[in-house]
RNA sequence: GAUCCCAUAGCUCAGUUGGAUAGAGCAACUGCCUUCUAAGCAGUAGGUCAUUGGUUCGAAUCCAAUUGGGAUCGCCA
């Protein structure tokens, strides 16, 4: 049992005790004592005011006793308003740190047998990745890490959406202008060189559309009389049909992309167990669409068209399968959900996808329901808000976008560049220097997303850099490399089983505190599927460090009990941010 | 038109199941390196928690309305 909880249960006895009055102990507010007041933990009592028909401080008097003279930790207590605040005894704090140090993996859950299967990445194979990825990535592996922590068996999968006129495009560009290009021959990197032909297609198609643009024909409807497009809608039929030319150039293209992709995802620390293909399940999706048409779940319009009716739960009717027999969006998603679910049979189906899908699925969830399908109610879909530029939201077809690759590289470049004016490279062979760069630039990049809520809208200014200082992942990799820098220095075994030290300073008592939230935060992230609350967490914890580091001595004071202490201290600290910025898939330093 | 999301310091964000005087970082200003790494520490200044009403001993937090911003409602993905 937890302190919190221990508390919660002798508040109610004594509520039960004092005034007659049965409560639940889950309803007692047992909150953290803020700074500006003595004492650890603090209990409301607000509440019980009116069973006692006395004033607050008068009933905070009598619990706060009765609290004191019955759990043994409690030192003593003091009465602000109608709130308790319990301090407790060092032997408490000595404990709960003795017990921290002895488990390298504080803060992880014992096995929950909760199994999961969590999809992200989802790219479109015609053009390489942007932010918008950058923010999937780094949520999802973050959200995986840390379900993983709170004790759950996490499956990571990609969906790469390979097939349909997007990446039809860009191979009607390539045919039409490409001369047989390759990215050896361009000399750009795979999924660069065909989202180069993407782009490309717009401009050809804009081009061809310009007449009918001038004869006041909306964009999208001007574009399908092009030629351009006519060859990419070609493209797309045969490729449905098989044609092996069509097939050949398609699973050549989508080569170069895999090629580059792998790369990136090589550079973020970026992987997954399986990966889907669109290309190979909307056939399946396609089938259970038409399983639900013969048992009625779905209609048929004269057109041939097979739907969902949705308007009895508030929604519209949704396509699943054109006219033309061919399948749309939703019908792969049909087919994948049904793969996974009997690849993992998990009990829990997570997607990590942008917010502008949760109309999507909310509508596959109920589609899934409608066929009757098991897995209908594990779907999760894990949202994040859309990444925003100072000029409003990021447009793929107008180039609007900032490139995965790129802003990396940047990363790395204000890293040294930061890096090498404060002149920590001395001492340095390059090899480790770019070693450094990469950790302190991916760090502050991954950081910089990963602190602010994922369900919020982010606004990233490409022209200013990511900071490194502040609330920033080099702040706590720096309080990182410190400790490691004591402990070379230290050099000596301080896994004592007792410390007997009498006289525990505020500071230190904040510290083990800090490092004690620890399982807190992995829990309530957890729960919320939320990255920011260990990205805060951990900068906290860095920052309660600090202090003390500026404060006190850790190795240099007279007596040699409490250079050991706080070696202990501070290596378990260490060792804590490190788990921390792990679960955010951040590396740390041992020098910076 | 309908559904959903958001609104906290100049800027970017925290703020637990409702709890004390709403907190960080950046930017500005002031101190602190002869002692363990100054990517640090301490301090000053900065707020009508969008507005109004309601529930409550207590509301940034819950409810309603209003205003402003965004997303979605494609035989795009």
């Amino acid at each position: 049992m937890t302190i919190e909880q221990t508390l919660q249960e002798l508040t109610a006895q004594a509520v039960k005790t004092l005034y007659n009055l049965t409560i639940d102990p889950h309803t007692v507010t047992v909150n953290d004592t803020p700074k500006n007041f003595v004492g650890s933990y603090t209990v409301v009592v607000f509440p019980y005011t009116k069973a006692a028909a006395k004033n607050p401080e008068q009933v905070g008097k009598e619990i706060g006793q009765y609290l004191t003279d019955n759990l043994v930790f409690a030192q003593d207590f003091n009465v602000v308003k109608g709130f308790v605040n319990i301090e407790l005894t060092n032997a408490y704090w000595l404990q709960t740190f003795t017990h921290i140090i002895h488990h390298e993996n504080y803060g992880q859950a014992p096995a929950s047998g909760k199994k999961i299967a969590l999809e992200y990445i989802g790219p479109n194979t015609n053009k390489p990745l942007h932010l918008g990825h950058i923010r999937n990535m780094f949520v999802g592996h973050a959200v995986a890490a840390i379900l993983q922590a709170n004790g759950h068996e996490v499956h990571k999968v990609n969906i790469y959406n390979d097939k349909g006129i997007n990446i039809s495009k860009s191979m009607a560009a390539w045919v039409h202008a490409g001369n047989g290009a390759t990215p050896q021959s361009a000399g750009l990197k795979g999924d660069h060189f065909v989202g180069y032909y993407y782009v490309l297609y717009n401009k050809i198609a804009t081009q061809q559309a310009a007449p009918y643009r001038e004869q006041g024909m909306e964009p999208l409807e001007a574009e399908k009389l092009t030629p351009i497009y006519a060859l990419a809608q070609q493209f797309t039929q045969e490729w449905e049909q098989g044609k092996p030319s069509v097939r050949q150039l398609w699973q050549t293209m989508n080569g170069w992309v895999y090629e580059g992709f792998a790369e990136t995802f090589n550079m973020l620390g970026i992987s997954y167990e399986k990966a889907y293909y669109e290309s190979e399940c909307y056939e399946l999706g396609k089938k259970l669409v038409l399983e639900g048409l013969a048992n009625g779940a779905f209609f048929a319009k004269p057109d041939g068209s097979v739907w969902a009716d949705f308007t009895n739960e508030g929604l519209d009717q949704k396509v699943l399968i054109r006219n033309d027999g061919t399948s749309v969006y939703i019908t792969q998603d049909i087919g994948v959900a049904d793969l996974r679910y009997h690849d993992f049979t998990p009990d829990q189906l997570i997607y990590v996808v942008g917010d502008e899908q949760i109309y999507h699925f909310k509508v596959l969830k109920l589609t899934l329901q409608k066929l009757g399908k098991p897995y209908a109610n594990l779907i999760y879909h894990l949202y994040y808000g859309m990444v925003d530029l100072p000029e409003g939201k990021m447009k793929s077809r107008e180039g609007k976008v900032v490139d995965a690759d790129d802003l990396i590289a940047e990363m790395l470049q204000t890293a040294e560049e930061q890096t090498r004016e404060l002149g920590k490279t001395e001492g340095m062979n390059p090899h480790q220097a770019q070693q450094l760069y990469k950790i302190l630039g991916l760090g502050a990049l991954k950081y910089f997303i990963l602190k602010v809520n994922a369900q919020k809208r982010l606004l990233f200014n490409p022209r200013e850099s990511i900071d490194l200082q502040g609330h920033t992942a080099p702040f706590i990799q720096y309080s990182y490399a410190r400790i490691r820098s004591i402990l070379r220095k230290f050099n000596q075994n301080f896994l004592l089983p007792n410390y007997p030290i009498n006289h525990l300073h505020p500071q230190e008592i904040d510290l083990i505190t800090e490092i004690s939230r620890f399982r807190q935060a992995i829990h309530t992230a957890a729960e919320t599927y939320d990255p920011s609350v260990i990205a805060n967490y951990a900068f906290t914890l860095a920052k309660s460090f600090n202090k003390l580091y500026a404060d006190l001595s850790v190795l240099n004071n007279p007596d040699e009990q409490t250079n050991t202490f706080r070696v202990a201290l501070a290596y378990t600290t260490a060792r804590t941010l490190k788990n921390a910025l792990h679960l955010l898939g951040i590396d740390v330093p041992e020098r910076m």
